[in-house]
DNA sequence: TTCGTATATAAGCATGAGCTTATAATAACA
DNA sequence: TGTTATTATAAGCTCATGCTTATATACGAA
């Protein structure tokens, strides 16, 4: 979920887009107008968008009026804190590496030499 | 800039390289043992995320050791707050696009509707 | 100077992502 | 029902990106 979001955030259209919506909700054609892109480039961002918690949509008719979701952003930005914060054994995913990183405790890049060369002696 | 920044977290590995660093600085066969993956693949990838100004080195003899830049992290977020919420006029880049914003207020996507079922009165 | 260690870089490949053009789907309306 | 407006989706292309293997570079130690 992160990486999707910071991934929908990683490309200039989509930040512009972003950007626009920040200041008030507007229909796809609306962007269409203002960014002066076609429509299919801007539907395509906007699902991007959409998909990673960042805007959400209202219909109205036959347009869809596409708004920035600054609460999901920010829980987004909760999370990653989190990800960052908390202890590397509770993170699901990191199992593997936190154990291989215990274990290098006694065996850190400047210490293997150390080893190394106390072997030949 | 901030756009690099996004793209360099949106990609799994350098999420995990990143949520090591900030653990604790580490050299490239650190990484390399940690995540058990090959040393050319790290080095590209935190070639990527010092790029983005995420990673900091210090070089040690051979070793380039690896630490995570919170501070420039936070910066970068300042950055992108700051890019959500100066006036649209006020930021390079969206001159042609703030022009054109201002003009759909008399132009929106529901009034040219009635302006042209007006017409066919 | 020669060798080993740590890291960077280059080349080649496969996959992904963004763009354009064309077409489909949906909804209001005559 | 047929037409128009709005948006979504599909196909094809090109370029970017990540991975692997092989090689180069930098530094220390013998």
């Amino acid at each position: 979920m992160l990486e999707m979001t910071f991934k929908a955030l990683g490309e200039p259209t989509r930040l512009r887009i972003l950007r626009l919506l920040a200041d008030r909700e507007l229909c796809v054609c609306d962007l269409e107008e203002i960014l002066a892109i076609n429509q299919p480039r801007i539907s395509q961002h906007l699902k991007v968008l959409k998909q990673a918690g960042l805007v959400k949509e209202r219909r109205e008719a036959q347009r869809r009026i596409c708004s920035f979701d600054r609460e999901a952003f920010e829980q987004v930005f909760e999370e990653f804190n989190l990800y960052m914060k908390v202890p590397l054994n509770e993170l699901p995913g990191f199992q593997d590496e936190y154990e291989r990183m215990v274990n290098l405790d006694e065996n850190t890049c400047e210490k293997k030499i150390r080893k190394k060369t106390s072997k030949k002696q």
